[in-house]
DNA sequence: ACACCAAATGTAAGCGCTTACATTTATAGC
DNA sequence: GCTATAAATGTAAGCGCTTACATTTGGTGT
């Protein structure tokens, strides 16, 4: 591989000039640019980046730490966030936290490591603590879903309560009052705030909340399926079901399936997340859209705007929610 | 941040001395092997990585280039990529290459001059031509789901050809004679093996293949969605279903509700990759297993053998697709 | 023709490590 | 105790760039 040394000495000029057409930066002049591209051409001259980076202290990379590399709602959140820093030269680097404080801490600290200039972290179960101390460290971070006061010009997410509210609110005014619901894991904020939501529009209309109506799941299909399972035994009368997201949505419908109901004229089910599947399962899943795609893009021009100077429109934080009607919700039967 | 030189003078060695005991390498001796770890410890010391690869000329980093970072297939193939490399202190640099030729060349191009040990590769568009000419340069790499004969020790396929029999046969003798197909885009080969292994299902059987049960879609549900619509304008015989995946399949079941057709009863289908939500939709999609997860592993474990030493279970190339029977495949009616 | 200044270019000191080689120290055989 | 040998440690030269600073060049105005 050729280095800046070999290009320097083919174009006659010194490595400094080199490097300045490589940065082109300050003041060269034409024709010493054009020897010296020349130069890089016939030598098939491609820079390489970790002297680059050990020199300008600069890595050209972000790190992005998601709970899961699989699963249906991260892809198109990695997706954005790669796309965006990739059209601009800088790479993402890539790890999983697996929702567990330990591992999202080790994430976070292998990325260090590894010189990213900046952090897009999803976090879940890591402490409130350890991120604003992280914010005093030297490495910029963004974060992805989580809102934390001292933090809050740096965290990008979905109004998690009023997507709640929505979901129920629509379920009600289909004329449903026995409403059941499949919560997420309650130690994680946007699967309280959910739920938050879901009592709000309860209380809105007047309809009281049951604890034998609600089932603690864990975001996973599975967790819907014995949800469904569990609160059916509990109270077989609920015409209604909202669940916290579209995986546990479609475990709960095959489970409730297997219970000989059909769907959706017996029950209706709301989703939360609209991730691609809900529109193939079926009846297709009535649900709230979260744009994580966008956010995730927002996320990658935050790293853009504050750590390379890249102008960028302005930040938006916070994204609303929507309802997503499609064919799982209907008007109640009279008695099942 | 402390650097090698500060834990050196303050653990009373030279710099030598401390990149040994980093690199738990040669012999230092438990008495200064003791200091400096003290000394690390004392200053938090962690090595700058950038540094280490200009000077080892390794940077502990993979690159991976699949066609998206989003969908139900990559996921899994990403997670278990990551995982095995990072259980091992590499680090993956990911881009996507989105199924097109010049794309995936700049991918490949921009991880190489990201200083890549090694890449795995999940590329569809570019030519052999362009993989022999790369695989005499210096960044070494696996292919994943492509098989290049001149490269054939660096490729970590599936026999698609038998998941394709397997499929069809699975249908005929469930009773089927008049078999529709929808497949993928035929310029790539595993689109091509599938339809083969179909037809040489159809063939065993002495049922003749017919172009007017054919519709070529490109994977994506919506190709799957007008495909039933086509077929079924050409032919509205036909009992069975096979698609070339899972995903079209998925989309093949929407088109056929609003065809007003009965699922299962009035047409059975068959998908390919078991996707994860293929468990999800209903009726439950029958399928071929794709071990993509594992496979993807392999390539990982390819990489720590090949690049970085580390000793691993010899490497198994090729995978074998399995049957997986869940309830989108019936006997057909006699008439519909 | 001269001084003056900006633009263009060159010089060389790092960036924080690894590693070949040189040197010192310990171990053992006699 | 002395040498031969191995083990432990140190020295210093890079790895391929960037960049502060120094130097040269070429225009201007007078």
């Amino acid at each position: 591989m050729a280095t800046i040394y070999e290009v320097s000495k083919l174009a006659g000029v010194s490595l400094a000039t080199v490097s300045r057409v490589m940065n082109n930066n300050a003041n060269v002049s034409d024709a010493t640019r054009k020897k010296v591209t020349l130069a890089m051409e016939e030598l098939g001259y491609r820079p390489n980046s970790i002297a680059q980076s050990l020199a300008s202290n600069c890595s050209n990379s972000a790190g992005l730490l998601v709970s899961e590399l699989k699963g249906p709602f991260y892809g198109p959140m990695i997706s954005g966030i790669e796309n965006t820093l990739r059209n601009q030269g800088k790479h993402v680097i890539i790890t999983a936290g697996h929702s567990d404080a330990e591992r999202e801490q080790q994430g976070i600290e292998f990325l260090i490591s590894r010189n990213c200039d900046a952090l897009i972290l999803h976090v879940e179960a890591i402490s409130d603590e350890y991120l604003i101390k992280l914010s005093k460290g030297k490495t910029p971070f963004v974060l992805l879903n989580r809102y934390i006061e001292e933090l809050a010009d740096r965290c990008i997410i979905l109004d998690n309560t009023k997507g709640g509210y929505l979901a129920t609110k629509y379920i009600i005014e289909s004329g449903h009052k026995d409403i059941a619901y499949i919560s997420g894991p309650l130690w994680k904020k946007d699967a309280q705030e959910r739920l938050n939501g879901h009592k709000q529009a309860l209380d809105e209309f007047a309809i009281k909340f049951d604890e034998n109506n609600l089932f603690e799941g864990d975001f996973v299909e599975e967790s819907g399926y014995e949800g469904f399972a569990t609160l059916y035994k509990n109270n077989p009368a609920f015409t209604a079901l909202v669940c916290a997201n579209d995986e546990m949505a479609t475990g709960a419908m095959v489970s409730a399936r297997e219970h000989g109901i059909q769907l959706p004229s017996q029950l209706s089910i709301i989703g939360y997340d609209n991730v691609f599947f809900t529109r193939h399962v079926y009846p297709p899943l009535s649900t709230i859209n979260y744009p994580i795609d966008e956010m995730g893009k927002v996320a990658a021009q935050w790293v853009l705007s504050h750590v390379y100077q890249k102008s960028v429109h302005p930040i938006q934080t916070l994204f609303e929610p929507e309802l997503v009607i499609r064919k799982s919700v209907v008007k109640p039967l009279t008695s099942r």
